[in-house]
DNA sequence: TAAAAAAATGACAACTTGTCATATAGAAAA
DNA sequence: TTTTCTATATGACAAGTTGTCATTTTTTTA
């Protein structure tokens, strides 16, 4: 969290430094990123960047929060759209976020990011689906899906279910980021494994 | 990978290096390990550390590669006793991964890769089971593996299927060291996510 | 035994990071 | 409008890091 004298900047000076912040992240990764780097850039003093953020990884979850976020309000709007439905949405979400890796800024920011996805840095994705102090949020999410196809007989099945979801499309997102892999053929596995968690792994005989 | 030099070092020289190694990559994750700390515990001088690996990640990988491998070999035999059952196999090696976190000397070590389970690590981790240069062992895993009673057309999808598997097994274990939470409890909610997986996220109507 | 190749060594330049005493600006009180 | 108190800005600095490279030492080869 930045400290409150931060917040006390006028919108002008915040965004220097967070744009000289995300051209460093894009650079590198979290933890090769020099705080020297982003102050020459944001040309501010060594001593000021301290007095707004406690150390790079402060400055960092600020940015990323922000951008789980947003993925996160995408995701609603395409839960509504899809009427509910679970994995139409999944692939939607995968979809987008997919298209938005395309967009010129974005696409070394993001890699950095999911290369280097850990426990941290997942956490911060995830909350804003279902965690702790975002737990009213959880019902909201469970409000919308439509659990009426779904093989669950608890609200528990169903955040193992999202949790499982969600790590898959992760998963899939690392690989496409790392490989390079055209978006079509990044659909269709991911597709595959969806349709896979959907109809289950055992077949009863 | 290590170089030449390394490995015609003395056996006793060798264990020298990699158990100071071992102490620092439990202290804190791999990057914020220092060489400093790493031959200042083993004794050596620091150009010869350089004689012998590329940077801390290269020592770093030598060590996890070894650890990997051997849960690998672990879980083949685990495979064996369960008579090809995925499910059972999964779940056994998970507590065997459980158990031995448990162990002294491996706690912290252990501890800081999975909170800092990035691509890299993850990957490593995986191609044990089953990638590029180990295709063939793949095929030895999937001669192991009971598919009679699995609900797949191919074997792409058996491969998914472990891929998704392993991922969810990587995020319980995560889970767990991140809260230390009891291995019970752990082992509930393992099962529980391995019985969805099986049964399947969908309900035909 | 002499020459060549391999390995060991540690001083060094070029960076980091976080702190802290000091300077400056702003707001509140007199 | 001064004076006082508080918040912010600043940059030099100590303490640490990394990777390199000219030299020395050891081992092999001829």
């Amino acid at each position: 969290m930045p400290k409150p004298t931060f917040l006390n900047l006028s919108k002008e000076k915040q965004e220097l430094l967070i744009n000289a912040a995300k051209k460093e992240f894009s650079r590198v990764p979290l933890h090769e990123a020099s705080i020297s780097n982003i102050i020459k850039d944001a040309g501010i003093p060594r001593g000021s960047f301290y007095q707004y953020f406690e150390d790079k990884e402060d400055i960092f979850f600020f940015l990323f929060d922000e951008d789980s976020r947003r993925v996160n309000e995408l995701f609603i709007s395409i839960i509504k759209i899809n009427n509910g439905d679970l994995f139409a949405s999944f692939v939607d979400l995968f979809k987008s976020i997919l298209i938005s890796f395309d967009e010129p800024g974005n696409r070394q920011y993001i890699k950095n990011i999911f290369l280097n996805m850990n426990y941290k840095i997942e956490k911060t994705f995830t909350k804003n689906f279902f965690e702790e102090n975002v737990k009213s949020h959880f019902s909201e999410l469970n409000g919308l899906l439509n659990s009426e196809n779904l093989n669950i007989t608890s609200e528990e099945e169903m955040f193992h279910i999202l949790k499982i979801m969600i790590v898959v499309m992760i998963q899939n997102l690392v690989h496409v980021f790392a490989t390079e892999l055209p978006i079509h053929e990044a659909m269709a596995t991911f597709s595959l494994e969806i349709d896979l968690l959907k109809k289950g792994f055992y077949k009863g005989t």
